[in-house]
DNA sequence: TCCGTCATTATGTATAGACATAATACCGTC
DNA sequence: GACGGTATTATGTCTATACATAATGACGGA
């Protein structure tokens, strides 16, 4: 039976892996679909904008509905606070603070962020630990100014990471992930040798224009970023 | 003026970043919100239910709706097909295939996969060029069973990524990501050193329950997957 | 033939009203 | 006080209708 906006999802999608809509052809209407169905338009529509934003169909205001051509899959990845990801591992969480000093920012950190080179930003380096072994090390540059109150913690006790997503929270950004070798210090921090493949998360974050904080934060070998296609 | 469910997300997401609303805490329900925003009931339940998928409200029924204490951040990735991903570079894209035989799995692919240790499936292995350099080394198991019609191409023209993206698309998987050190014949497909840190992305592809195609795709340094928050 | 204008049309969104559902909170019983 | 059933309530969804908007395609003038 057709009763709901998901139903209508399903038999679209059942249509669309059946090939009965070709790629690229445009489906019927909304209205037609409706009638079809036994459902309102506006179930209709809940359905085939969500299948829209799942990549697999292309809309667009009065040529209709087609089936995506080449299908962009979209893969959504949680990026959640470092104490909930080692927890949920189901290890104990505990971090060390290594540096934490006001530093003139280097040219690559400063283009990032936008801000003029030489300007002198927090630094932090933070070893992330999983039942007490080296789980990651993070590098961060963090701009005071938008701090409210502008009363900085040393963040001994709660990790910039968690403090910035209670404090700064509800931020846009931007995320990038590489592979690179381990410099000998950042080696040394994750008990690793020089030139080992970490994985890099490279995190830059904004409120309103202002540029809060870049973080460079290095997983050893072993780590793997998950997500559901 | 408050026309739309985007200014209705705007001014909540105002309120939440401005913490009017406390995280943690109980926000008005949907229909004050209605009354007071002089909207729809829909309206208001349309702009709170996207900054719920966003990570940045929970909502549950009878209980209402909170601002997340911890908001865990949702970023969605764009998986394109390789060759587009090549092209929107601005380069040429190309590639070669390397092999492509019946194979017996090895143990640890039959896990990820789900089939009988032994089991033979196709195994492909293409270079993935950009500008006629070395872009990409893949590595692919594929189910010939759920071929429709049977029929494989030899890949020569259509890379096997793309051929599946338009054959047996629309399908649903998994995809993970790591850094791992190159082995000796990698590096030399790549034109790396045995040893250099290669960005790994594993993605395993099913329809209907049955399995697909599993792929271990690596990428040289310099090369950065990267996503809007 | 080229180009600008305008009617057409499919999707996008808003609305009021209604019922469904899940989960809490309350209340009575033991 | 502990327990279990039930009323209450906020969200989830559907419907019918209406208007908004964008983009196409047809038409007509230069």
């Amino acid at each position: 039976m057709m009763t709901g906006w998901e139903d209508v999802r399903a038999e679209v999608l059942r249509r669309i892996r059946a090939r009965d809509w070709a790629p690229g052809a445009v489906i019927p209407g909304e209205e037609t679909l409706a009638v079809e169905f036994g459902v309102a338009r506006a179930t209709v529509n809940r359905a085939l904008r969500d299948l829209a934003e799942a990549g697999l169909l292309e809309r667009r205001r009065k040529a209709g509905t087609r089936v995506a051509l080449l299908p962009v899959r979209r893969a959504t990845l949680d990026i959640p606070v470092i104490r909930q990801e080692v927890e949920a591992r189901g290890e104990s969480y505990g971090h060390r603070v290594l540096a934490r000093r006001m530093e003139a920012v280097p040219l690559a950190v400063a283009v990032r962020m936008g801000v003029a080179a030489g300007t002198a930003l927090l630094f932090l380096e933070t070893l992330h630990l999983a039942g007490g072994r080296p789980f990651a090390h993070e590098v961060r540059w963090l701009n005071p100014v938008v701090v409210p109150g502008g009363v900085i913690p040393d963040f001994d006790r709660v990790s910039a990471n968690e403090w910035l997503v209670q404090n700064i929270a509800y931020t846009t950004g931007d995320i990038a992930f590489s592979a690179e070798a381990a410099s000998g210090e950042e080696a040394a921090a994750l008990g690793l040798c020089a030139g080992d493949p970490v994985f890099v998360t490279e995190r830059m974050t904004w409120a309103a224009e202002a540029p809060i904080t870049f973080v460079r934060l290095l997983h050893g070998p072993g780590y793997r970023l998950r997500t559901m296609l």
